[in-house]
RNA sequence: UCCUCGGUAGCUCAGUCGGUUAGAGCAUCUGACUGUUAAUCAGAGGGUCGCUGGUUCGAGCCCAGCCCGAGGAGCCA
């Protein structure tokens, strides 16, 4: 007989029908009862045995962790907590679980100690639900483009740029690293590697992304990032995981546009397809909050904040405008921010970027039109001549969970951002070849995978929202 | 990288002013019970107090250095 999973089983109508089902051993209770999980769903299934007529041995071997296959009759549950279980008439042991070293007992384990276990941690109902919302989420980003025309573009993840400057980055090299090969003045000879030149892995797809868009009309990329910045943050990695829409005949504001459906989309597809599993994670993070103080609480539970942002305007304004606001708020004014807000053109903190998120405006905040100074080499130079075409998406407890921009399209204006900052011209050859030839108005963003989890879940640590976090000392498994 | 806090049993933690043999709950094991819901009851085992050095008659506790973890900051998505 062919094994059905707990999902599709609980949807069954329980009348004694025979079933094989197959998972693994959260508990076993008063010699009858074994809670079994198999990873369909969130919710467990009730196996109920005869310890009376069982072999002993056999018995002993259902602890907590094992793998087994049970087959038996589906029936109406008679007790509280379950509507349906099984009665079980054979049992086999798939994989003994040795209840002196299994790590995961049948209690609440603290996230720092999962992180240690990381291969047996999608064996708990928090993370079988972060990796089903995570899958989900993923899924409804292909969907999103694909119902929207979007062509998706598969950019380099061994790159020969370094010229973005999104921060530092890993080396690939096939020399050896004890004795590399030497050029005459003492320095290692990238020619002698395995490309012939110096190579890393990629900070970000967008310059190979624009390429395509600039053929395609419209494309996006997902795909790993890599960044080897020492931070050490609840909202960074090493490795991530980056999706960038790329859009030609875009501006700055049909970005915005697009950025926002975005958003909305992804929250609303998690409400619409993940609901037993973001009722459990917001159960969750409401008893989290409750050890909380009550001034740091959150006013909204996870379901709620999904809505709002379903069901919102997210609020849009200048960078000059958000300023202004900074400059007359009352911390600014009371001294309370450690970085105070004078002068115009500095960069704002996270306490700026906190205080008009969750405390000003109390939703979600586009700020756009940033002084030039502080952002990318590539963005649109806007005719003020001191501001460029970029914005930032600023969420609730996240911060920038989306940075964008409309594109520099024009050759010379481009040519002399690239002069004035001293990126290497020659690197960039194909880059500026784009506005050489049939240049183009166009946009795009970059959205955080991990972040937009973090919101979506809210996990408060980005390294739990990733099956396998990289970050600085720690590349285990 | 900087700031703050922390590291005590498998897990989560307590440990007073530096003072006798380092504790609890859960987990595990043994027995009892047998319609349980993180079952319950009784009992048992389980410790390099992060590491190294120092102060002291005496250090889990004080000092120094190092390692590891968390939160915040910077960098950013």
């Amino acid at each position: 007989m062919k094994r059905t999973r707990i999902k599709e089983l609980l949807n069954l109508e329980p009348s004694g029908q025979s079933v094989v089902v197959m998972g693994w051993v959260r508990t076993f209770r008063n010699n009858q009862f074994i809670t079994l999980s198999d990873g369909s769903t969130i919710s467990t299934l009730q196996l109920v045995v005869d310890y009376k007529t069982m072999d002993e041995a056999l018995l002993k071997r259902i602890t907590t962790g094992a793998c087994i296959r049970a087959e038996g009759t589906l029936v109406p549950s008679p007790a509280k907590g379950q509507t349906m279980e099984v009665k079980v008439s054979s049992l086999t042991i798939l994989g003994d679980s040795d209840p002196e070293k299994y790590p995961l007992q049948p209690k609440r384990h603290s996230l720092e100690f999962l992180r240690e276990i990381a291969h047996l941690r999608p064996r708990t109902n928090t993370f079988g639900a972060v990796m089903r919302v995570r899958h989900a989420l993923a899924y409804a980003v292909h969907t999103f483009f694909n119902d929207r025309g979007f062509v998706y573009v598969h950019t380099p993840i061994i790159t020969g740029s370094d010229a973005e400057g999104a921060g530092a980055m890993f080396r690939v090299t096939t020399l050896d690293a004890g004795n590399p090969p030497r050029s005459e003045d003492g320095s290692v000879d990238f020619r002698e590697d395995f490309f012939g030149r110096e190579t890393n892995l990629t900070v970000s797809g967008q310059l190979e992304g624009e390429t395509h868009a600039l053929a395609l009309g419209e494309i996006y990329t997902f795909g790993p990032c890599f960044r080897a910045e020492n931070s050490n943050t609840t909202r960074h990695l090493s490795e991530f995981w980056m999706i960038e829409p790329e859009m030609a005949f875009y501006d700055l504001e049909d970005n915005m546009d697009l950025a926002v459906a975005f958003v909305r989309y992804l929250c609303n597809y998690v409400l619409n397809n993940c609901a037993d599993d973001l009722a459990f994670l917001a159960n969750r993070l409401a008893e989290e909050e409750r050890s909380k103080p009550q001034d740091q609480r959150s006013e909204m539970g996870l379901i709620e904040k999904l809505k709002f942002v379903v069901e919102n305007d997210f609020e849009r304004l200048t960078y000059t405008e958000a300023f202004e606001i900074l400059k007359n708020s009352t911390p600014n004014k009371k001294k309370k921010f450690q970085f105070p807000v004078e002068t115009w053109g500095v960069d704002l903190q996270s306490e700026h970027e906190r205080f008009l998120v969750e405390k000003h405006f109390k939703k979600p905040v586009i700020l756009y039109n940033y002084p030039a100074d502080i952002k990318a080499f590539y963005m649109k130079q806007n005719d003020d001549g001191c501001t460029v075409a970029a914005m930032d998406v600023l969420f609730p407890g996240i911060g920038e969970i989306i940075g964008g921009s409309e594109r520099e399209a024009d050759y010379n204006k481009l040519l002399n951002r690239i002069r004035q900052l001293g990126l290497p011209e020659k690197e960039l050859w194909w880059y500026l070849d784009l506005r050489r030839f049939g240049s183009a108005p166009h946009s795009g963003f970059g959205l955080g995978f991990e972040r937009m989890m973090q919101f979506v879940t809210g996990m408060t640590n980005i390294r739990d929202v990733i099956p396998f976090p990289r970050y600085p000392g720690n590349a285990d498994f």
